[in-house]
DNA sequence: TGACAACCCGTACATCTGTACGGTATACTC
DNA sequence: GAGTATACCGTACAGATGTACGGGTTGTCA
């Protein structure tokens, strides 16, 4: 589906990728004509028609500003904007990071959807399950949790701590994964669980 | 500068709210007049100047679809462009994320600096040092790696391979971390270091 | 009662907007 | 030389669009 594109559809592509950032909706068709210094509305139609046989684009027909990237499409272009790109290969010779060869690309938001947050790990009490002091856990805030999901819960107003989170016999059990450190055994109402940890984040070297 | 709000302005802006982030665009005067049974264009532009006044909203004049939600700039800002926050503690009560608790935010320029890329890692060669099936292995390209560091590197024009980097009488060792994969050990004009892993992202939950 | 705010209608209009049709020019390939 | 892809122009038009003006209803509060 997705094809080549060439050096002027490219920089339209760009213009409407820009637009929609920076202001909020995509360009007029007339807009991109003015930025381009066309002088028909024809030569953007055109331009726009190869974008969406091109799989880039899609158009809501006849709807003022009607034009959406194709976001998948698109991350792998601009992936300096939008994130960071994940290779399916890595081979000789070739420019490393060509977008062919981009399998997906790492965003901020696919890192942690929505207004989550990031917490650094204090001590070993999870290195058992690979959180070791100094990483970063990723949460998504969520007030409920599943049986075995890390957690960042507050008992009875203390500080918040990251845990395993089990439920057993009506009571809630807030596990280290190391055996060095005793699990937290406590009634529901004495727990706040504020969110899941979605994901960890390491610096190497 | 921003009011209390009645209902119908309420609802207005939420809707406005979705069709930006679902529609890719803000609707129209005369969609908002569908949308809530209108019969009349006017009775939304007296809701939106309502909007505007009250400091909700910016609206491009004589522009179709002109209507930014000034709140969504804010948050973008804080939490899209700008980063992940890292909180410094959780604690009960107070909103989670307000800027006083934020330690340090984690951008994608500081997740992985100039123009690096990340990699899948494939089987367990790596577990021993925590690099798993499904991780992702953020790279920083560089042609020269330090003793012990991790790295991604081409062996004879194949494909790049997650080993530790190491020196040994002359020779390069690209060793995995997991005692059931041979070590690989070659000349240093065999090998071709493409980068060094300077972090580690897992998915979880 | 009068003032006011919130809410809505109807109509009008200049301008904007997407799209269509037909045309030109250049470069490249078979 | 014919065919094709890319790139662009000019014109036209139906319908969409933001906005303006004037008027109406309901409920609240002093």
């Amino acid at each position: 589906m997705s094809q080549e594109l060439t050096g002027r559809q490219r920089s339209i592509l760009a213009f409407i990728h820009r637009c929609i950032r920076e202001e909020g909706a995509p360009p007029t068709v007339r807009e991109i004509m003015a930025r381009f210094g066309f002088a028909s509305p024809s030569t953007v139609s055109g331009h726009l028609q190869a974008l969406q046989t091109k799989g880039y684009l899609r158009r809501k027909p006849h709807q003022s500003r009607g034009l959406q990237l194709v976001q998948e499409q698109v991350e792998k272009i601009f992936y300096r904007t939008e994130g960071i790109p994940v290779l399916g290969t890595v081979a000789a010779g070739k420019p490393l990071v060509a977008y062919q060869n981009i399998e997906e690309v790492l965003t901020l938001k696919k890192l942690l959807p929505e207004r989550g947050f990031a917490l650094r790990i204090q001590g070993e009490s999870m290195s058992g399950a690979e959180l070791h002091h100094g990483d970063y856990a990723l949460v998504r805030p969520q007030p409920l949790a599943n049986d075995g999901q890390i957690v960042v819960a507050i008992v009875n107003g203390d500080e918040g701590t990251v845990k395993r989170y089990r439920e057993r016999r009506g009571k809630i059990i807030l596990e280290p994964a190391n055996p060095d450190y005793e699990p937290i055994e406590v009634a529901p109402e004495e727990v706040t669980i504020v969110g899941v940890v979605i994901g960890l984040y390491r610096r190497l070297s």
